[in-house]
DNA sequence: ACCTGAACACCGTTCAAGT
DNA sequence: ACCTGAACACCGTTCAAGT
């Protein structure tokens, strides 16, 4: 839960000149933005309008567009990984069965929140913010875990556990991709079958012999 | 080879006034911008000025900004495509075999050119421009073409052809954005390896049983 | 046909100043 | 501390005009 609904007193009382949490404000107008026109539309004057400031009020809080768009990454991370966790948790133990929760929860998310999605699937390599670039691995981590887990268990070829969750990233990945851009198209009910099934692929394979 | 190497003579000779070619120079300008710094950073009013004309020019040949990198998309599949075929060309008649090696062909050209890639592989819909839809659907129809003959040798698991044909292309593009984004590193010399090795995997699948 | 000057409504970012 | 006015160097796009 990492969308803070903030209905805070917001603690602005007499006269207020001051806004009180802009910074939140912002990431919110901002993820707004994004699932409405894409990555490429997002302006910072756009967002502080939104708000309701002056746009140079946000470089109090941010070095620059890039940097509020770091946040924005992050936070998307920080979702997505806490509802990777939750599908976890409610997955039985067989390797099979925690990879395809992970991959379910993924699509979930991308397509509940294209914009979010796109920001953290975008051609950025986030290096240069360390908060984010953190989460990106923890977000990876999961994966190298239930990998390493299938591993132990038997159920999961021996190799490199890196690698393996890398392949299992991209498989999520170029699935999520496709179905945004609507070259395949996918009732949203039936998502979570459809993720089972190309996902369930790549696990089992699709060459006979 | 679709980028034309114009050494023609340029068909200007008296006082001169016009440019010769200006929409070919354009979209070369443009290739160059979006390789050296990526999709965001491309502009007309650059490219317009390293072509050496004013930016307003740009409207005799597109019809806006967008237009020219469906253009630009456009050239970036036809060059994909023929490079396809040319390895198709050179693999043997297995499916595993022919399916590596579209594979091989999409990552070479996607690291090579990550300029015109991202362009093919952005957050865009090219339905608007049915010129460049149909060259997205010439390249679809290359794999789906190689999997239909792989379930007729009955080497690929029988199943809905095109969708055996997303999940491949799924795989595909999940890896070179994994790589173009460097969270995976292979050395160029080592990238039809990996991606032999990477692609592999999804074919004969990873779980044990 | 092909190209441009001048203009409009936008950007991100900086400086100096206001409370 | 937090916010803004004015300014700068950019955008994409349009109109009216030049050869």
């Amino acid at each position: 839960m990492a969308t803070v609904r903030r209905k805070q007193p917001e603690r602005k009382a007499r006269g207020d000149y001051h806004h009180g949490n802009l910074r939140r404000a912002l990431l919110d107008a901002a993820v707004v933005i994004l699932a409405q026109h894409g990555t490429g539309a997002f302006t910072l004057r756009e967002a502080a309008r939104r708000v309701g400031v002056d746009h140079r009020a946000a470089y109090r809080h941010f070095a620059d567009r890039e940097g509020l768009l770091a946040v924005v990454a992050q936070e998307a991370y920080e979702v997505l990984v806490s509802e990777v966790k939750e599908e976890l948790a409610a997955a039985g133990p067989s390797a099979r069965e925690r990879l395809l929760a992970i991959a379910v929860a993924y699509t979930r998310f991308a397509i509940r929140e294209p914009g979010r999605y796109w920001v953290i699937a975008g051609p950025y390599a986030y290096q240069r913010y360390p908060e984010t670039d953190a989460v990106v691995d923890e977000a990876f981590a999961l994966i190298v875990t239930e990998v390493a887990r299938g591993i132990e268990r038997g159920e999961v070829l021996a190799g490199d556990q890196i690698e393996l969750a890398a392949w299992l990233w991209s498989a999520m990945h170029g699935l999520t991709h496709l179905i945004l851009i609507r070259r395949v198209r996918v009732r949203r009910d039936l998502l979570a079958d459809f993720t089972r099934k190309m996902i369930g692929r790549s696990l089992d394979g699709v060459l006979r012999s």
